[in-house]
Formats: C-alpha cells, structure tokens, sequence
DNA sequence: GCCGTTTTCGGCCCGACTGTTTTCAGTCG
C-alpha cells in the first residue's frame, strides 16, 4: 500500500463528511492525516511493520487516525468510507470541483433537486430549477453554468514554467501604472511549486483603483470573475485564475507572508502568534488594536519568534522547528551549479549540435558539462551502439579541444533494459567519464521487476547517476511502480548518486522523495536533460525542486568545482571495483 | 479528530467577496 493510496481513503472520508456536515475541525483532521501520509518521506507501512516506531508520533495522528492507518494498510481499505460511501451517492463528490459550490450548496442541491453529477447539475441549471431553491438565486444559477463550461480549464494546473510565462508578463504589464510601489507574485508560484494552480499578485500603492483597471487591460484576460476594493480576480485565456491583492505600504511583508502559503503553514504561524496573544492577519502582526509588525516579512517572522523561512521549504513539513533550533538550510542557489550533468545532440534526438551545446554552456558560465546522448536501445531517438558512441566521444574529445574554458565530460544515457541489464557492455562504458542510467521501456513492469531492474543499474560499478528516477510526466503519466525507499537506501549503500531532471514536465526525484534523499545522505545530481539550446535554461526549474527537497550545495554534486567532482567520480567507481 | 510550560475540555487561522440576504452564509485562498 503506497502512501498516496492511504492519503486517498482519507481525503474521500474528508470530502464525505463535509458534504454531510460533520464539523469541520474533524474534516480537518481527516485532511491533514491525508497531506501528513502524502508527504511521508517513508513508506507508512515500514512504520505500521516496526514495533519501534508509533504512527502516533507523527503530527496530526492520534490514537483513532492510527488505528485507522493501520485498517487501511492491512486491508487496502477502511470500512468507514464504505459505511460513508452508502449516505452520498458517488457523484456528489465532483460536485465539489465546480468553483462556487462547496459542500452546503452540493448537499442541499442534491436533497431538493436530486442532483447526483456534473451532468444532473448542468440539466437543473438549464432548466432553471437551481434559481428557485432558497439560498440560491438567478446570478449563481449563471454563475454554475458559466463554471461548468470552464471546468476542465479550471481543473488544470500549469507547469511552473508556463506560470513564469504569465507571472513576468502580468508584473511587467502592471508596473505601468505610476501609482504602484511594490508588486510580487505571491502562493505557489513563489513557492516553486512544480505546478502551480493560479497566480496571487500582490501590489502595493495609495490607490487600488487605477492598478485594477491596469488589470482589465492585461492583454491575456478572458474575463473579470471578482472585483471589490482590494481583491479582484480575473480569468486568464489559458484557464488560470489570477488574484490580484493590493495592501498599502506598512502591509507588504505580512500580505506577502499571508499569500505566499502554505495554508497549513501559515496555520502553524498563526497558532504560534495566538500563544504570544498576537493575532497575524494580511495587514501586520497586531498586539490587541497595535500593529506590531508588517512592513516586511522578516519582521513577521521576527515578531513569532523565528528567522526567515525561503518560500520553498514553506510547507509545514518541519521547518517551524528547524527555524526554532536554527537549522534552517542554507538552500543551493542557481548560482551555485557549475555544470549541466544531462543533455543530448543532433548525435540522438536533441536538436543542437556538440559544438553548439557546448558553446551554450560555455556561456552560462558552467565550469564543466556531460553531453549524455541515448545508448542503442531507444531506436525512436537513434541511440548508439557501442562503435558508434565510441566515435562520438572522439568527436566531443576533436570538438571540445579547439573550445577552451569549459570542460566537457563524455557521457552517456544508458537505457536499463527490460530484463534487468545494462545496454552497453562494461568495458565501453568504463570509458566514459559519466554515466547516467534510465528506464525508457517496460515502465508498467510490476514493482518488483522493475525495482529489481534500478537496483541492478545502482550496483553495476560504472553507472553514476539514475535517471529521472520515476519516470512521471506530471499530469500525464505516473511513475513506475518502484519502491523509492528501496532505490535510496541502495543509492546510499553504493554511493550511486539520483538525478533531479530540470524538464518542467518531469522534475523527477520530486520533492518529497528528496527530502527523503537528505536524510538518508543520498547525493543529487542536476541535469536539465536539455534537447536543445533553450533548455539549458531549466536548470532553474532543476534548482528549485532541490530547494523544496531542503537541499543545500553540499548535497548536490553539480555544485562541486570539476576537481572535487572528478574525485567523487572516481570514488563511486573504485568502491566497487 | 487532535491537542495541552495555564487546559483531558474546549478550543481549533483569518479575512474578502458575492449573492441573497434585512444581518449573514457560503466559498475561497
């Protein structure tokens, strides 16, 4: 039982009893149990297995949420959500995706008019039966359909790449106005969330008027959604959500805490300023009717009692109490990295030739750089064959001569086959100075063999570095079935180092499974797996899924000047020799 | 349902906006 699948059965309970109308600490509860399993950085099985350890000192489980983890691993279910499942009928529950309606409005559509699915509700409001119901009325009957025509839109969240896209814009379109002082874009966005929902901007200025009509004019609005005084919201073309805030001046560090998130941890900041009798809101730290603090967010944080914490690690997972004991982490910055570990040439599939690559990442400023083009077997991407990548090392070796500066480490990207071995022989890949081992094919092979598969590649003594080691494509392909404790615990024995793949659709270790990575003194290598020129640029995106993982400098090998990297090479292959 | 350097009961973050309301409930973030 993976720790998804308990988080699952815990999140239907939450969604059931708040459409029943359970009080909503208890459906809290229910949630929080389901985002403390999600985020695990171990499986909870191996807790419910060890008589050493107890679920009940995990935060947010008591005696009765325990109890229940237990019932699910044991039996892959828990017969509350059956019992639960029978009092509401299964539809009602994607109800609750339509924006606008939340559970009071969902039951009580589903009480008076029967309406049991997305498609009930889109037949009631066509029919103007919703209008009628007491609580209801002409506008929100508009305003369901209007949302049921977007909903798909709705639903998706945006690779953080693309909310870039939008979130530059928007700021450059705004800071048009004379009257703004300060603008950020705020939530998860700033958070460097791999995908991110809707854009929270957040403007300082006398006036909110003229920046909101600023807004209006943003060339990517498809329509205004909200607008009062201080809060509007827009819908933009692509389907993201935009919510534009304005605070005067003496606000900006709190609203900025305030909209940057987490919820849950601006809960914890705020039960943490209850104890101190301070009450934290968008508008400051206030003693009674006294402002305290607010203007910016270190005194926030100063005001509760703690250092400021980078956006990144924001997400109750533990670092309150790293902040409290001062062992925040000094987290790796873009800067720090020294080389790309992961890419590809007109030899394989990318798009940019040896010389053109290496010129590219001569002038990001890199120290060093792997060119690692596919072994034989991906065919779909003309992967090389032994001879053949023996004379494309010697052509990076021809190349690379006559280009000083930079160094260039000759790679692979050796496909771990389906049965378990390696696409190239030993002998040929001891010579490459770096050698990167992924999963391409039979990514559906059931946990065992295709955990057996990775862990053969972690042994062989000339691979370096798995990569992407999921394999998910965020919101289109999940990830292998592979037992990840596993892979890191083997990554760690053999001193096998795991890739953050910086394409935007993958950013895979993630970082949960990171965070789980640190702890066990696993080293990440960043590779931007670029096909191109352009992508060399998301070593960024790279850079901040390992901020979110907790990880500093030191825990990324990339960060490491070319000596000591060679070094850690050299270490890794004569271990097990 | 969880939790406790005042507590084992009575709290549980906080405010904006909308629509349907004559003073507030629901939703959202």
């Amino acid at each position: 039982m993976e720790n998804p699948e308990v988080a699952m059965v815990f999140e239907e309970i939450a969604d059931l009893l708040e459409i029943l109308g359970e009080n909503p600490f208890r459906v809290r509860a229910y949630r929080n149990a389901a985002r403390t399993v999600r985020e695990l950085p171990e499986p909870v099985e191996e807790i419910v297995r060890n008589p050493n350890r107890k679920l009940e000192d995990l935060p947010g489980i008591g005696k009765d949420l325990a109890e229940k983890i237990r019932i699910i691993v044991q039996t892959g279910d828990h017969p509350m959500r059956q019992e639960l499942r029978e009092k509401v009928p299964p539809g009602l529950r994607e109800l609750l995706d339509v924006p606008g309606l939340g559970p009071k409005r969902a039951w009580a559509l589903y009480e008076k008019l029967g309406v049991k699915s997305i498609e009930d509700l889109k037949k009631a409001a066509q029919e103007h039966r919703i209008q009628r119901l007491r609580g209801f009325g002409a506008k929100t009957e508009r305003a369901i359909l209007e949302a049921l025509e977007h909903l798909e839109q709705v639903q998706r969240r945006v690779y953080l790449a693309e909310a870039k896209v939008f979130a530059e814009s928007v700021v450059r379109h705004l800071r048009e106005v004379p009257e703004l002082h300060q603008i950020e874009v705020a939530g998860s966005y700033r958070r460097r969330k791999e995908t991110v929902g809707d854009l929270d901007v957040l403007v300082t200025c006398d006036r909110s008027a003229p920046v909101m009509d600023r807004l209006a004019q943003y060339p990517a609005l498809a329509d205004v959604l909200a607008r009062g005084d201080t809060k509007m919201s827009i819908r933009l073309k692509n389907g993201m959500q935009l919510d534009l805030r304005v605070v005067p001046d003496e606000s900006y560090g709190a609203a900025l805490q305030y909209f940057t998130g987490s919820q849950a941890h601006n809960i914890q900041i705020r039960r943490m300023a209850q104890e101190k009798g301070l009450k934290v809101n968008e508008y400051g730290v206030f003693r009674g009717d006294k402002r305290i603090a607010g203007k910016t967010e270190e005194e926030v944080y100063a005001a509760v009692g703690l250092p400021w914490i980078p956006p990144e690690l924001r997400e109750a997972r533990g670092e309150i109490e790293w902040a409290l004991q001062g062992r925040l982490p000094k987290l790796v910055e873009l800067h720090d990295i020294r080389g790309d570990l992961h890419m590809h040439t007109t030899a394989t599939d990318g798009r940019a030739s040896i010389e053109e690559m290496i010129l590219a990442c001569k002038e990001m400023g890199y120290q060093y750089m792997a060119i690692t083009d596919h072994s034989k077997r991906v065919t779909v991407a003309g992967g090389l064959d032994a001879k053949a990548l023996r004379a494309h090392w010697a052509e990076i070796d021809r190349i690379a001569g006559r280009i000083p500066g930079i160094t260039v480490l000759k790679g692979v990207e050796m496909d771990i086959l389906e049965d378990g071995s390696m696409d190239l022989p030993d002998d040929v890949v001891a010579e490459a100075d770096w050698v990167v081992a992924s999963v391409h094919y039979g990514q559906n092979q059931p946990r065992e063999q295709i955990t057996r598969r990775i862990l053969n590649a972690i042994k062989n003594p000339y691979v370096h570095c798995i990569g992407h080691p999921t394999g998910r494509l965020i919101g289109k392909r999940k990830p292998y079935e592979v037992d990840l404790d596993a892979v890191l615990k083997a990554a760690a024995d053999y001193g096998c180092f795991l890739e953050v793949n910086a394409q935007p659709s993958r950013l895979d270790l993630d970082d949960v499974a990171l965070l789980a990575a640190r702890e066990r003194g696993v080293l990440i290598a960043i590779g931007t797996d670029a096909h191109s020129i352009d992508e060399l640029r998301f070593m960024e995106f790279g850079v901040y899924q390992a901020r979110r993982g907790a990880l500093e400098a030191k825990h990324i090998i990339n960060t490491r000047p070319l000596k000591e990297l060679l070094k850690l090479l050299r270490q890794r292959r004569s271990s097990r020799a």
